[in-house]
RNA sequence: GCCCCGGUAGCUCAGUUGGAUAGAGCAUGGGAUUUCUAAUCCCAGGGUCGCAGGUUCAAGUCCUGCCCGGGGUGCCA
């Protein structure tokens, strides 16, 4: 049960006598943040004081004797200015604890007014193996489906894979020109990859290579203009001074902007010329990148040839994300990739036509929007699609295939601008009744404050991320076993991708999703404080104490042993468990799962602190033992249905 | 130029949409172990919540201006 809500519900009838309008004072009802004050508190009499001219005290306590609370709360008190704190009373807690323990839910009710979820998150380029880039939305919207299911929702999880663009002219052409035979036949995938990287250094060496005169010249005009401005003499006016001042401090950043993009390209160009093969190519593939244009253009026009390397590549590129998906235990219900919209664009564009809501501008088609500056382009002047038409195909296919309440993008917050004109053209294209939703997200730093990058400059790659991460837990669990002694080389290796894939999710989700952070292998490494490791080892110690002990918990579960509460401790840990639905309602209303993270991390103190204080096994009496074995049972069996939801596992032994 | 996001302890970050004395982890210092798993627990120090105004019973949270950082900004996704 959510006792919070059923708190709210007895103050509704009461309220509405204050109020026309008791919703916004219902939420002034929450938990408490410090535990002296109790375990609840509500703090609509300060402003209802306000609002009726009374002292708001006496409000309060109007309120206090007009509530019925006396089946689950101790006698309310009246504090400070006018809060009113609440403290819920052991029989309820009791009686809250055996429905919890009885039921396969932990007493978590499914909502009442379940929804139809579209989620629609990973979405990686099939071409190109998974990054960290792709970290977050694979890891963010995979616990959001699992999450809002859980709450009793319809979800549809929809991979919307990169499949049909440039990176596929980019292996055809490298196919055509560059394969190595026996390579393919007997490794396809490495070879396709390997394809993709010549491929695309020789296109960023050409780029590079046209590029570089106008770096250089831009570089040129940067510095003479810096230098002017440094010479000019200082203006007496405060305020121009300060202008100056700050356009000189301007220039400044742009030119060691342009110094790192020169870099960059040389580097680039480099990495050509230092490898003679490579060079080679370079020379005889000077049209390269038109080329690709065209092994693209002829795909999606249908070419006979391309499509069938099409066929036959994208199965095995997909293998090799599948490897990924495999580690991180992630599926999808469904995947519609880009090139399953492709007949559909053209449809889309003409629709927006007809409404008079696109429109020529520079040989593009464009739809125009008051809210932005910049039109959404539905078609190009060369005629090709882009993501955006993509993206209105996909909503209207996911409305007449699902008819959701919501749709969610678990994608990456840069794309803030895009989502807005998309879902302000669905709107203008009559999709009023689906919620539409840019789940956005940070970026991943590393510790310089730079997007993370190996040292080579490129984006890490996810299964080098996760190997590391996996090979540190067994490095932490060797030495750590190596003492107690507790697993054998088998186990310790099952622990270690356990903990280690733990690990590396919840980094991720115990950060505000909307915020950039910093990632560090170091505190990964470590495997304390608040990580999953740390809920993992408080799983691991609840099933030990059964194992040690002998109990037979599924059976106690179900006999007539009964839950007290006798120390502080116990009465804590109680608390928090039932604290649980709260816990998931807030991930649910802002699609946050790092809400759960902290009540799980809460949890596992207040396990902690049980366990320290209060002896299971060696409990005076056996009523009491079976208790605490209950109330480990309870810990136990949420901590793994918490982690379970973020898609993290636990293991018996650790 | 315009738009969006951020600035909270030495570091990394929470802060439940305006509530009581601003929290956690790490790091630092001290303490607890014949252990139901010490991957633990307890205690301590550490703050101009970027700056300045405003709104009100109450502001880290809302409004205005400014400073600093990041991102986006018509034919990539």
């Amino acid at each position: 049960m959510n006792i919070l809500a059923e708190i709210k519900r007895r103050f509704s009838s009461v309220l509405s006598e204050y109020a026309d309008h008791p919703a916004p004072l219902l939420d002034m009802i929450r938990p408490v943040q410090d535990a002296r004050h109790g375990d609840y508190q509500a703090n609509c009499a300060m402003p209802l004081g306000k609002k009726l001219g009374r002292p708001p005290r006496d409000i309060a306590a109007e309120m206090v004797a007009r509530v019925d609370l006396a089946d689950f709360c101790q006698a309310p008190e009246i504090a400070g200015p006018g809060f009113i704190n609440l403290k819920i009373s052991d029989a309820f807690l009791l009686a809250s604890l055996e429905t919890a323990r009885r039921d396969a839910r932990l007493g978590v009710a499914p909502t009442a007014q379940p929804k139809t979820y579209v989620v629609d998150f990973s979405s990686p380029n099939v071409a190109k193996s998974m990054h960290v880039g792709h970290i977050r939305s694979t890891v963010i919207g995979d616990a959001l489906c699992r999450l809002l299911r859980f709450l009793g929702h319809r979800v549809i999880s929809d991979n919307h894979l990169g499949d049909w663009g440039t990176q596929f002219g980019m292996i055809i052409y490298g196919y055509k020109h560059f394969r190595d035979g026996a390579a393919y036949s007997t490794q396809p995938v490495k070879e396709l990859e390997r394809l993709y990287k010549r491929v695309n250094a020789l296109l960023e060496y050409h780029a590079g290579k046209a590029k570089l005169p106008q770096l250089e010249q831009a570089l040129a005009d940067k510095q003479a203009e810096h230098a002017a401005a440094q010479a000019a003499p200082k203006s007496d006016d405060k305020k121009q001074a300060k202008r100056d001042a700050k356009h000189l401090k301007d220039l400044e950043k742009s030119l060691a902007d342009l110094r790192k993009q020169r870099e960059v390209v040389q580097q680039k160009i480099a990495a050509v010329e230092k490898d003679d093969a490579l060079r080679q190519d370079a020379l005889s593939h000077p049209e390269i990148a038109q080329a690709v244009l065209n092994e693209t253009a002829k795909l999606h026009a249908g070419d006979a040839e391309n499509r069938q390397l099409w066929d036959e590549f994208l199965p095995q590129c997909r293998a090799s994300i599948q490897k990924i998906y495999d580690l991180l235990g992630i599926s999808f219900d469904y995947e519609y990739g880009e090139s399953f919209y492709h007949g559909r664009l053209g449809q889309v564009v003409q629709d927006l036509e007809k409404r008079g809501l696109a429109r020529q501008s520079d040989g593009a088609m464009c739809v125009f929007l008051d809210q932005f500056e910049t039109p959404m382009i539905v078609r190009k002047r060369d005629g090709a699609y882009l993501y955006a038409t993509t993206d209105l195909a996909t909503i209207a296919y996911r409305l007449e295939q699902w008819r959701p309440d919501a749709i969610l993008y678990v994608v990456d917050h840069r794309q803030g601008e895009h989502f807005g004109k998309l879902f302000a053209v669905a709107a203008q294209m009559g999709c009023e009744n689906v919620d539409l939703q840019h789940i956005g997200f940070g970026a991943v730093l590393g510790e310089d404050g730079r997007p993370l990058k190996t040292r080579s400059g490129e984006n890490v790659p996810l299964d080098s991320l996760i190997a590391h991460a996996i090979e540190a837990a067994h490095a932490e669990v060797c030495r750590i076993d190596e003492e107690a002694g507790l697993l054998s080389e088998e186990q310790r290796e099952k622990v270690s991708r356990v903990v280690g894939v733990a690990a590396l999710k919840y980094a991720d989700l115990v950060q505000n999703r909307e915020s950039d952070y910093v990632f560090s292998y170091e505190k990964m490494v470590a495997l304390r404080g608040n990580t999953a490791t740390y809920m993992q080892y408080a799983y691991a110690r609840t099933q030990s104490i059964f194992a040690r002990g002998g109990i037979d918990i599924e059976s106690l579960r179900n006999s007539a042993a009964v839950i007290s509460i006798n120390e502080p401790a116990e009465r804590a840990l109680a608390m928090e468990l039932l604290r649980f639905s709260e816990a998931l309602e807030e991930c649910g209303a802002d699609y946050r799962p790092n809400h759960l993270t902290g009540y799980l991390f809460e949890l596992a103190k207040q396990f902690s602190v049980f366990f320290e204080q209060c002896h299971v096994l060696k409990a005076e009496t056996e009523a009491l033992r079976d208790s605490r074995l209950l109330l480990c049972d309870l810990t136990g069996r949420t901590i793994r249905q918490g982690l379970e939801l973020l898609g993290i596992q636990v293991v018996e032994k650790m």
